[in-house]
DNA sequence: GATGAATGAGCCTTCATTCAT
DNA sequence: GATGAATGAAGGCTCATTCAT
């Protein structure tokens, strides 16, 4: 004799916690920060309003809560690319740009609730440390990578302007990605970034983006 | 001895809507979309709260109009620094960028509006045909550019990608500012994107991103 | 050279008046009472918003003097129609029915702005001694009428109930036309006053409630 | 000794909704429709402000909800007393007629709060519906005792034409006893409609308004 | 006299938070 | 733990009234 299929009632904490901040990005990415209310996140988990207050205390602290939540997630993502992909700056470059647009990372839903957590980051100190969502780990990573291409000659510029060059870029294609989601695909939207590599170290990258010489 | 300048009463339909509309910007870069409040708008415009609905009828429509205004302006801005640059692509694409960063169009406070817009955009239909403040004119008109400094050989990729990296780059280097003012200059954040058309474009601007062959 | 015929810019303030209760009718027809605003009022009267509050001072005094208004005009309709019905009891009813149904009265307008009266009239007691339209001397014409009729023998009952009954019918189905004004014609709320009236006073009336002996 | 009968904390949903449209039938008696407010049914009903928007979403749908819940009570009042009174036409139309005196139907407070409806009737198509809260039922009623009385002879008139006599005798003697609370008693205006019975089918009823033959 | 922009009080509505069950 | 009714502060909107021009 098997237990029913439907869901159990009593979740551990933790697990009703991810239950709720999936929801509120679900929320986020629909109506947007201004607009998201408590009571849609818990329709929206299929719980109950009292709910959301008794795991999370306040809307702020849910809210801040989910940011926390997806700039974990972004880090470990790009942190695990850059890992598996071998010592050669070159692919780490290249790991490092494409992990942006992952399926899991790159959902429209997480990209609209990423941009509503931006548009409201100024005005609130709490937010601005975790937008950026690539923080100071990502930026030393990525300087120290353009640092080590721009030694082997080409591009006559300095390597944290390189970097940034590709980072913003690489944030400014994930807004435009929300604000016009019809006008190219994701696809597209990874080649751009790598075409920025492509010009900054022509040496490692094709004229579509792909390295060079893979290891 | 005269009267002392206080401000006039009653002021032109078009002059108190300008005015309305300013205090809005200064109100979103404070408090955000989220937390704007039309009292707070009025208080900043130092006009009662009941002329706000006056003259724009609702602050949904306030706010739209304050996206439109910003879009007018930012629009005026670039056509009119391309117009002077003259007809050398390589030119005109530098006017294009540095345009972006004049001390009128940015300004912490507009770059904190465009933020605020942004974060609703994709919630809000409305919002979304004026943000993109890089409209389809700003868009045509930049491939347009890439595409004839392409034609003299160089960097081996398309126009439209190219055009798009360098526009994502200077969208994303305004949010980077808004979210960390104190990393860099405004001055290091348009040599940034100069760097982007540099490196696509090295004939035409040197290491320090600066017009190669000046008209 | 004559004078072109748009409105002279300046009326007496009578003609004024006259203009701006006029239109308050016409909006209380519209928008019923609670929801009638000086602006729409100025509107109807194709004048500005400041004039109102000029002529009337409040939006009180407005409404309470366009109930006035209203009853003098009733008053003095019944009163002239009374006076011309010659010394006939019989006719003198027949005048006073027939006169709440006159084209000049018993427009729609007008009766739905006696309705949105009546539904404040409760609560305020400057407009309960107006409303009812049949005030004091109305009540106190008919049920002499009613006497004189009744003192002929036929209906077994007492002149200021029979008044009663014949009034509020009379009221009764003006707010009849007033809510169902697709259900049957003026004239037919007229007969069916008379049919009263013929009830009561058999002899008379005939049967659609014409008098039976007309002067 | 047992703890005092404080109202509960919590009431079923149907509880709560009917203590708030009682509360609101006080509100509108003492304010009328113009000047009734939330805030006062809240403080009338001992409950939150927010608590009526909570059960009924907004002050439109309250209102309408309770000129509902008066048209059915109003209805079944009716209906029950001509179905306690056998099968007579005579006793039927003697018992319509008294239903609409019944104390628990003709309390000064819903009287006056079926004339603010009917105020505001005009301008509002949901109410129209409901008021008349004489509706189709009733005067299809009213109409089939008519022309079973008249089919006995006496009164040379048609059905539906006296019908709607009683009816609208009825319906304006309830504006009167809300203009003129003091002017007679409810008895009184009972009289005076059955006062109309009798004139109409003078067999059946005596010269107070009493059945003739009570069954 | 006439105009219409400006003011501000009051109301409806939303929604985060609390808490009895 | 879980629920959802209840609370109340805060904000948008309406509109009568005022007043500079």
């Amino acid at each position: 004799m098997t237990t029913p299929a439907k869901p159990p009632r009593k979740l551990s904490r933790e697990a009703r916690r991810e239950q709720l901040i999936e929801a509120t990005i679900a929320v986020l990415a629909v109506r947007g920060y201004a607009r998201a209310t408590l009571t849609e996140v818990a329709d929206t988990a299929g719980l109950s309003h009292g709910l959301v207050n008794f795991h999370f205390t306040s809307k702020d602290i849910l809210f801040s809560e989910t940011l926390a939540y997806l700039s974990e997630e972004y880090t470990q993502n790009w942190q695990r690319a850059v890992a598996m992909a071998g010592p050669s700056p070159a692919a780490q470059l290249d790991a490092l740009v494409r992990a942006d647009f992952l399926p899991e990372i790159s959902t429209p839903q997480r990209l609209a609730a990423w941009c509503a957590f931006w548009g409201e980051a100024q005005s609130r100190p709490l937010y601005q440390e975790k937008c950026g969502s690539k923080n100071a780990d990502y930026i030393e990573k990525l300087e120290h990578i353009c640092a080590a291409l721009l030694a082997e000659g080409g591009y006559p510029g300095k390597a944290d302007r390189v970097a940034r060059a590709i980072r913003v870029a690489s944030e400014g294609i994930w807004i435009d990605l929300v604000t016009q989601p019809e006008a190219y695909t994701t696809e597209e939207a990874m080649r751009t970034v790598l075409a920025c590599c492509t010009a900054f170290f022509p040496g490692h990258f094709d004229g579509d983006g792909n390295l060079a010489f893979p290891a």
